[in-house]
DNA sequence: TCTTGAATATGATGTGTGTCATATTTTAAC
DNA sequence: GTTAAAATATGACACACATCATATTCAAGA
């Protein structure tokens, strides 16, 4: 009967959840861009605030502080406290790597977990998938190796990209 | 006063929670290895149980069973009801490619969305890592329409990886 | 046609991540 | 020293995903 194939062909793509791949975690995505931002604005000992950051990269205040916290104690980002505190970075934070801040916030399980979630996947005792997945990871990690802080904050100060909807 | 240093050194890595990274959601991942498996054991006409499948994969069996249903309304997997029943692939649907899976259960945001979760990121209007980011994903995409359900079930058969652990 | 084994459908529960709210500490300026 | 502004710490809430449980449908065989 291909009546079947007839129904099928509705059904197809029922799950309609707007899917929740994340390359990163969503405290990974608000971290890097509240970093990018204040290394965007970082000149002459500037320092800028919570409100600030969060109004120009669009995310919630609270659990972007938290964050930044774990930035703060990891020593990716300097804070300081009371009136005119606020983050900012130095020149040797400018050049820390994008890996150094998704390690902080998400861990190196990026690097080291099964693409199948498998335990027991190793080099000795691969799942199907292992070696091809290897290289995609090392990929990634290259490429989070060879990206500096200071480099994206600049890329975002020059305009040449954004980090919110550009006003009419 | 260096003691902050100090401090520092013994606060690092202080979110120790076991990081929810994964390239794929966990559906995606029993869905693979649940096709992966079936096709391994795909062999004049054998159709393997739902129960059978999560001994070998270590999964949720009742979870990996919607999952399954997913493939099977997007033929990607064959299934019957009734005694002897169980799923099974055909030729075809062993030459079917791994993003053909990936997309059933997660949909296609993995290739178009912005791995810093902005919404407006775009090529005319681009976040500080979308350049970077879409090379890594190129990657992954042809990684994934260059891989076949029937070349790992192979790999898996041939005893070339596992899916489990090895018994001892 | 009755029984049994299997997938399918739907709903209920739990857990973790993301979000929000409040209180505390710190620092600068007056 | 008092006040105000800022980060920090802690806890409470909400929602989505992952998991579990139950009921239903279907097909084969006796």
């Amino acid at each position: 009967m291909n009546y079947l194939l007839f129904i099928s062909l509705f059904s197809y793509r029922i799950n309609n959840q707007s899917t929740n791949y994340k390359m990163f975690s969503k405290s990974c995505e608000y971290g890097i861009r509240a970093i990018i931002y204040i290394a965007s604005e970082n000149e002459k000992g500037k320092k800028v605030g919570i409100t600030e950051i969060c109004e120009n990269i669009e995310a919630p205040a609270h659990f972007t502080a938290k964050i930044l916290q774990i930035l703060s104690r990891n020593r990716i980002v300097n804070s300081q406290k009371g009136v005119n505190g606020g983050f900012f970075l130095d020149e040797y934070q400018l050049d820390l790597k994008l890996i150094d801040v998704v390690t902080a916030i998400d861990g190196k399980a990026i690097f080291t977990g099964c693409g199948l979630g498998l335990k027991q996947c190793s080099e000795t005792n691969p799942c199907p998938l292992h070696n091809k997945f290897k290289a995609i990871r090392t990929d990634l990690k290259k490429m989070l190796e060879g990206t500096t802080i200071g480099e994206l904050g600049q890329s975002l100060k020059k305009g040449k990209s954004v980090l919110k909807r550009i006003r009419v």
